[in-house]
RNA sequence: AGGCGCGUAGCUCAGGGGUAGAGCACUAGCUCGACACGCUAGGGGUCGGCGGUUCGAAACCGCCCGCGCCUACCA
C-alpha cells in the first residue's frame, strides 16, 4: 500500500515529474462558469524579454501560494498568465541584433522590422513562461495571452477609439521627456531621477547698449544657453528694476534677448537671474508661455545641436557643453563655476539622460478617470495590503498629469489615428479608414507612433477574459479577487488598471491588492543587471530545489518591509524540506500494512500525545489560513515551519515509536491513524508553499478511498484536496497542557543531563517528586513517554519524595527531578549547574518583586495580570528555595 | 524640500504594551530502529541615542543620529 522513499529528498526529478503531469491532467485549468466560488488573479505580465529575476520569484511565489490554496478551499481558480510586449525594450533587443548585422530599423522599413520583431519573439521571446513553471506556478496556461495578440489588441483600439470619443485623448505641443537613445516620448514615471554631482555655471551676459555691463546667469546646463529666448528676474528684485525691458547679448550667439521679470525666479538662488530656454527646461517653457518667448529647439531627436545651433551643429549635447564652456572662459564671460548637486533624469529602459523636448503628442485626459479610481480606494470598493501604500496611491491620484500615450517607436500597438493631406482633419475609428471623416478626401496617413505599452497593460484585467465581447470568463472573474505586485509600478500599472477598470467595466479590477518587497542585494539596492548585483533564481533552485526556495521567499516576505537575500537562509529551508521528507520516511516505515479506510479520529482512544499533536495542529491550521487570509506570507511560513520541526518531529514522532513498536495492537492502530493524519494535514497545509515535495510524498501515502460520488481527481492530486479548515473536533486543550507539564518534566531532566555531560548511551535513574495528586497521575499516566524520551532505565515516581543526597535537582513546574548519579557525581559541576540555575531564578524573582512591590502596579494593573505575576513569583520562590537547598546539602558532602 | 520605511544576538531577519525570538554561525556531548541537510544541551542581546506617555515601553509619542526608498523641485 505504502511505498518508501529515498533516504534524502532529490528535488529535481520530482520537479520535472510532477509539474508536466499537473499540467497534462488540466488541474491549472479554470472553468468559465462553475457552481464553486470565483477565485481570480491576473499574473503581472512580465516582458516578453524578461528573464526571471528574484522579483518575480516573489511576486509568482506569492500568487501561486494564493492560488494553490484557494483552489484547495475549494474555489473555481482562474490564475490569468501572460506577458506584455514591452514595446520599448522589445525594440531594443531587435535593434541590438540588426546593429551586430551592421543594419537599423530603418534599413529594414517598419513592416519588415515588425516582422522581425515577431520572428524574434517565436523564437526567443517568453522564455520567462518557461522558468514561472521551474517555479511551479501553477497558471491556467491555455489561457495564457500577450498583450499584442489579436484579441488585445482589439481591446486596446476599443478603448483608444472611445476615449478619443468621450474627449478625453487630445494631441498638444508641449514638452516631454525625451530619450534621445530611444529616439521616443516618455511619460513622467517613466522617468528615473538621480541625484549628481553637477556643476553652477557663472555666464556673462552683456547689457545692450552699456558697454562693460553686464549680468550674470547661473546654469547647470549651459549648452541650452543656445536656445535662450530671455533672461528672467524676480519683479521685485531690487538689484535688477533697471534692467527689466532692457536687452542683453547672449554671448557665442550673438542674439539680443529681452530681460523679463517673472515671479518663478527665485531671489536668493545664483545670482538672481536666470536664463529662459523655453523649448528645454520645463519651467522655462511656463515662463515663455507667460511672456510669449520663442521656444528655439536645439537639438534634433539624437540630442545632438541642430542648425538653430550654428557654429555649434553637429555636436553632441555634452561635447556642446564642454566647447561653451571653453569658449565662454576664453572670451572672458565665464564669472566663474561652483560644484552644486542636482538631480539627472534618465530613461527608465536605457539610462541615456533625458532631454526636455518639444514636440507634438497624444495625451489622455486623465482628471475624470482619476477621480473614480481615488475614490474607490478611498471607499473600500478596493483594498491595498499593506494599508500604508493607499496614502501614496491617493497622494499620486490627487497629484496626477495627464498621461502621454505616444511613443515614437514600431513594435507596439499603432495608434488608430489618421491625418488627412487635405484637410488636415483627425480620424479616428475602429475600421481603418479609407477617406476622412471630415472632407471625405482620401488622402490619408495614419500615425506613425504607437501607444505606451502601459496602455495595453492597464486594459490587462478584462481584456485578457475576452473584452470587449461579453464573455462568460468575465461575468465570472471580474473583478478579480487580488493583484500581488510590487510598489514600483504601482503608478505605472495598478492606478492606470484602476482608472481603465472603472471608465470602462463600470467596476473596479480587483478587490484587494497586496504590495510586496522588492528584493534587494546586500545594500539595499534594486537588483539589475548593469549594477552587477543579481542572483539568478534559477541558479538557485538548481542548488536547493524550487520548494527551498520558494519557502524562503514566503518567509521573508514580511508586510512593508524589503527583503535583503541571505543565501544561507534558503540552505536552512533546503533542510526544512528533508526534514519534512524524513518525517513522512519515518511515518511510511511504520504505516507497513496500515489501511485508515473506516477509520475514523472519534472512534479511536488517543493518547495523551495524540490529542496534543491533535491540538497542536489544529491551532497551526487555523493560524495558517487566518495569516493567509490576512496576506502574512511570513507568518504562515513561519508557523508551519515551527510546527514541523519543533513539535511534530521533535516530540509526536519520537512518542509515538513507542506505540509502534510495543506490542498493544490497539495503541499501534491508533497511532499509525494520527500519524497519517496529521501527515497528512501537514503536507495538505504545506503544499501551497512547497508543491512538489508534498504532492510526491502526498502520493506515496495510504488514502481513505473516495466514498461513492466524489470527483475522481480529488484522489488523485494533492493540490485538489480539501485544505485543512479549523475544527473543534481536533481541540484537547486540557490535554495539550497536560502534555507540555510532562514535556516540561522531560526537558528537566535532559537538562541536568546535558549540563552534566551524561553521555546519551547512559542509562540512569530519575525520582519525579510531584507536590499533588494530580501531578503525580500525570507523571505516573506518561512514564512510558518520560523514559523513553529522557532515556530513563528507572524512574520513581511519588509525593513529596525525599531528594538522595548525591542527587541532582531539577524543577519543572511542581515537580521535583532528582537524579542520583551513583558514584559519578561531579560536586563542582552539580554546584556549578545550580549556581545557574539559582541565577536564571533569581533574575525572574527580582523582576516580579519589582513589580509587585510597586503599588501603582497592584493598584492599576488588571487584576488577572496581578494574580498572574504573583503566582509566577511565588512559583519563581518555591523553585529558588528547592535549588538553594540541594546546593547546600551538597556543599556539606 | 516633503513623504514613507528601517536601525533587535557575530551575520540575515521576524516580533510588537506584561520574563527577548528564528535560521545560519558558535560551545559541549551524541551511530538513540526518519533525518549529520541530523539529535540533545548550552553560550550570546541595557531591541540606534535622548526625552515623554504608562503601574509597566524593545513596542506608543516627540526630538536627534545613521541607512534606504519614493515624490517634487532646485537656474
Amino acid at each position: 500500500m505504502s511505498k518508501e522513499l529515498a533516504k534524502g529528498y532529490e528535488p529535481h526529478d520530482v520537479e520535472k515529474r510532477w509539474y508536466a503531469q499537473w499540467q497534462e491532467k488540466g488541474y491549472f485549468h479554470a472553468a468559465a462558469t462553475s457552481d464553486k466560488k470565483p477565485y481570480s488573479i491576473v499574473i503581472p505580465p512580465p516582458n516578453v524579454t524578461g528573464a526571471l529575476h528574484m522579483g518575480h520569484a516573489l511576486n509568482n511565489t506569492l500568487q501561486d501560494i494564493l492560488c494553490r490554496w484557494k483552489r484547495m478551499q475549494g474555489y473555481n481558480v482562474l490564475w490569468m498568465p501572460g506577458t506584455d510586449h514591452a514595446g520599448i525594450a522589445t525594440q531594443n533587443v531587435v535593434e541590438r541584433q540588426l546593429a551586430a548585422e551592421k543594419k537599423d530599423r530603418h534599413d529594414l522599413g517598419r513592416e519588415a522590422f515588425i516582422e522581425r520583431v515577431w520572428k524574434w519573439k517565436a523564437e526567443s521571446g517568453g522564455q520567462i513562461i518557461g522558468q514561472l513553471k521551474r517555479l511551479g506556478a501553477s497558471c491556467d496556461w491555455e489561457r495564457e495571452r500577450f498583450t499584442m495578440d489579436e484579441g488585445l489588441s482589439k481591446a486596446v483600439r476599443t478603448v483608444f477609439v472611445k476615449l478619443y470619443e468621450d474627449g478625453l485623448i487630445y494631441r498638444d505641443n508641449r514638452l516631454i521627456n525625451w530619450c534621445p537613445r530611444c529616439h521616443t516620448a516618455l511619460s513622467d514615471i517613466e522617468v528615473e531621477h538621480e541625484e549628481k554631482k553637477g556643476h553652477l555655471w557663472h555666464i556673462r551676459y552683456p547689457v545692450v547698449g552699456e558697454p562693460g555691463r553686464f549680468v550674470v546667469v547661473a546654469t547647470t546646463r549651459p549648452e541650452t544657453m543656445l536656445g535662450d529666448s530671455a533672461v528672467a528676474v524676480h519683479p521685485e528684485d531690487e538689484r535688477y528694476q533697471g534692467l527689466i525691458g532692457k536687452k542683453v547679448l547672449l554671448p557665442l550667439v550673438g542674439r539680443e534677448i529681452p530681460v523679463v521679470a517673472d515671479d518663478y525666479v527665485d531671489r536668493e538662488f545664483g545670482t538672481g537671474v536666470v536664463k529662459i530656454t523655453p523649448a528645454h527646461d520645463f519651467n522655462d517653457f511656463e515662463v515663455g508661455v507667460r511672456h510669449g518667448l520663442d521656444r528655439i529647439n536645439i537639438f534634433d531627436d539624437s540630442g545632438i545641436v541642430n542648425a538653430a545651433g550654428r557654429q555649434y551643429e553637429g555636436l553632441d549635447r555634452f561635447e556642446a557643453r564642454k566647447r561653451i564652456v571653453v569658449e565662454l572662459e576664453e572670451t572672458g564671460l565665464l564669472e566663474k563655476i561652483d560644484d552644486h548637486g542636482l538631480s539627472v533624469g534618465g530613461c527608465y529602459r536605457c539610462k541615456t539622460v533625458v532631454e526636455p523636448y518639444l514636440s507634438l503628442q497624444w495625451y489622455v485626459k486623465v482628471a475624470p478617470l482619476a477621480e473614480r479610481a481615488l475614490a474607490a480606494v478611498k471607499d473600500g470598493k478596493t483594498k491595498i495590503v499593506p494599508k500604508q501604500w493607499e496614502a501614496n496611491y491617493c497622494d499620486w491620484m490627487e497629484n496626477i498629469h495627464d498621461w502621454c500615450i505616444s511613443r515614437q517607436i514600431w513594435w507596439g500597438h499603432r495608434i488608430p489615428a489618421w491625418f488627412c493631406d487635405h484637410c488636415g482633419a483627425i480620424t479616428v475609428g475602429m475600421e481603418d479608414p479609407s477617406k476622412c471623416c471630415t472632407c471625405g478626401s482620401d488622402e490619408l496617413r495614419q500615425e506613425t507612433d504607437v501607444l505606451d505599452t502601459w496602455f495595453s497593460s492597464a486594459l490587462w484585467p478584462f481584456s485578457t477574459m475576452g473584452w470587449p465581447d461579453k464573455t462568460p470568463e468575465l461575468a465570472t472573474f471580474y473583478p478579480t479577487s487580488c493583484l500581488v505586485t510590487g510598489f514600483d509600478i504601482l503608478f505605472f500599472w495598478v492606478a492606470r488598471m484602476m482608472m481603465m477598470g472603472l471608465h470602462f467595466m463600470d467596476e473596479v479590477p480587483f478587490t484587494d491588492v497586496y504590495i510586496h518587497a522588492l528584493v534587494r542585494d546586500a545594500q539595499g539596492q534594486k537588483m539589475s543587471k548593469s549594477k552587477g548585483n543579481v542572483i539568478d533564481p534559477l541558479t538557485i533552485i538548481e542548488q536547493y530545489g524550487t520548494d527551498a526556495f520558494r519557502f524562503t521567499l514566503a518567509a521573508f516576505a514580511a508586510q512593508g518591509r524589503d527583503i535583503k537575500l541571505a543565501e544561507e537562509r534558503i540552505a536552512g529551508y533546503r533542510n526544512f524540506c528533508n526534514k519534512v521528507w524524513n518525517a513522512s520516511r519515518f511515518t511510511l516505515m511504520n504505516l507497513e500494512g496500515f489501511d485508515p479506510a473506516g477509520i475514523e479520529l472519534t472512534d479511536l482512544n488517543l493518547s495523551q500525545a495524540d490529542k496534543w499533536i491533535l491540538h497542536r495542529l489544529n491551532v497551526a491550521i487555523g493560524e495558517t489560513n487566518q495569516t493567509l487570509a490576512e496576506y502574512r506570507f511570513n507568518e504562515s511560513a513561519m508557523g508551519l515551519y515551527q510546527f514541523t520541526w519543533s513539535e511534530f518531529c521533535d516530540w509526536y514522532l519520537e512518542l509515538s515509536k513507542r506505540d509502534l513498536y510495543g506490542s498493544d495492537s490497539e495503541r499501534k492502530k491508533t497511532a499509525q491513524y494520527v500519524l497519517w493524519y496529521t501527515l497528512d494535514h501537514l503536507l495538505r497545509l504545506l503544499h501551497p508553499f512547497m508543491p512538489f515535495i508534498t504532492e510526491e510524498i502526498w502520493q506515496a501515502l495510504p488514502k481513505k478511498q473516495a466514498e461513492g460520488g466524489k470527483l475522481k481527481a480529488e484522489g488523485e492530486t494533492i493540490m485538489l484536496v480539501e485544505y485543512p479548515a479549523f475544527c473543534e473536533c481536533r481541540a484537547f486543550p486540557e490535554a495539550a497542557a497536560d502534555m507540555e507539564k510532562v514535556m516540561a518534566v522531560i526537558s528537566g531532566i535532559r537538562n541536568v543531563r546535558g549540563e552534566m555531560e551524561v553521555p546519551p548511551s547512559r542509562e540512569i535513574a530519575v525520582i519525579l517528586s510531584s507536590s499533588s495528586e494530580e501531578s503525580r497521575l500525570l507523571m505516573k499516566h506518561s512514564e512510558g513517554a518520560i523514559m523513553a524520551l529522557a532515556r530513563v532505565a528507572d524512574l520513581a515516581i511519588g509525593i513529596n519524595m525525599e531528594k538522595p543526597e548525591d542527587a541532582s535537582l531539577q524543577v519543572a513546574g511542581d515537580v521535583q527531578i532528582f537524579v542520583p548519579l551513583k558514584g559519578m557525581v561531579d560536586v563542582v559541576a552539580e554546584a556549578e549547574r545550580l549556581n545557574k540555575e539559582i541565577g536564571k531564578i533569581e533574575k525572574e524573582i527580582d523582576m516580579f518583586s519589582k513589580k509587585l512591590e510597586n503599588p501603582s502596579f497592584v493598584d492599576r494593573a488588571p487584576a488577572d495580570v496581578v494574580a498572574k505575576e504573583r503566582e509566577k513569583l511565588a512559583e519563581a520562590f518555591a523553585k529558588r528555595a528547592l535549588l538553594v537547598g540541594s546546593l547546600e546539602k551538597i556543599r556539606t558532602l
